[in-house]
DNA sequence: GTATCTGCAAAACATTTGCAATTCT
DNA sequence: AGAATTGCAAATGTTTTGCAGATAC
């Protein structure tokens, strides 16, 4: 038996989500997989369209909601009106770097925070921005 | 020296921070901090509309972002693609309530969280969004 | 009378919807 | 064939831009 491979590995989760697993939506998968950079629409339609040439934006809209609704994908609002996408992993905060405009994850563990209520409210979800300033362009000054 | 109400209050906010008070901006700025909503640009124009039924959202646009640029003012995006105005006082973190929309203020004393860096990372500024079920909708069931 | 401010109309984007063509089984 | 999926074109919704007329100092 053959090792399985990353992309064999993408292909049976969408399976295992009763998703069929088109190339579309594969790539896409893979996508967010690889690059862990919280893309847009946009970004991810630009980078696949050099694959698929026939790609329709729409097509990445009907396939990201799909994710949502199976738990794969996570939508984010950081700023403005970009939504952006982030495969679903242990909660985590984000930190937005006002310099180069990546996006890094940042564990939970390390701001210490897990609230469940909050004067008198129940907490079912919270969402943690930081921005500033990240390590390699503090560096570069 | 009569008392100074309130209008007169936000008027000379505005001069302060040089902006020339005109209608459309006093009654911006009396809206937000009235009603203290954390309105779309659509809740304050349907609102203004009834007393100056000339008024463009346009101008809304304006007024917003001026005050922004002014410091009074903070956008905030809690979802989706709903850009919200909140008013600038202390920091704070912001509750959502998912049964019935509104948005809550949380002191940040209350949530013990004020980083200044992390792993490595300078931090300028830091967004808590909580999203659950407020106290009011709890109590109603 | 010159600067600023307002608001209309059009443009620019992002996202959604309806539907016909395509693909998969 | 029948069901699901893709992708085009048009619709919707939000925000921005250009500009002409109104207003303020």
């Amino acid at each position: 038996m053959r090792k399985e491979t990353k992309k064999d590995e993408i292909k049976n989760l969408l399976i295992k989500k009763g998703i069929s697993p088109s190339v579309q939506r594969l790539k896409t998968l893979e996508y967010l997989y690889s690059y862990r950079n919280h893309p847009s629409v946009d970004m991810i339609y630009d980078s696949l369209k050099k694959e698929i040439p026939t790609l329709s934006k729409t097509t990445i809209y009907n396939v990201l909601k799909r994710f949502i609704d199976a738990g794969l994908v996570k939508e984010i609002t950081i700023e403005g009106n970009e939504v952006r996408f982030d495969i679903f992993i242990e909660p985590h905060a984000h930190f937005k770097c006002t310099n180069c405009g990546n996006i890094f994850d940042i564990p939970y563990e390390n701001v210490a925070f897990d609230l469940k209520e909050i004067n008198g409210n129940k907490i079912d979800k919270t969402e943690i921005f930081f921005f500033g300033t990240c390590k390699n362009c503090l560096k570069e000054n």
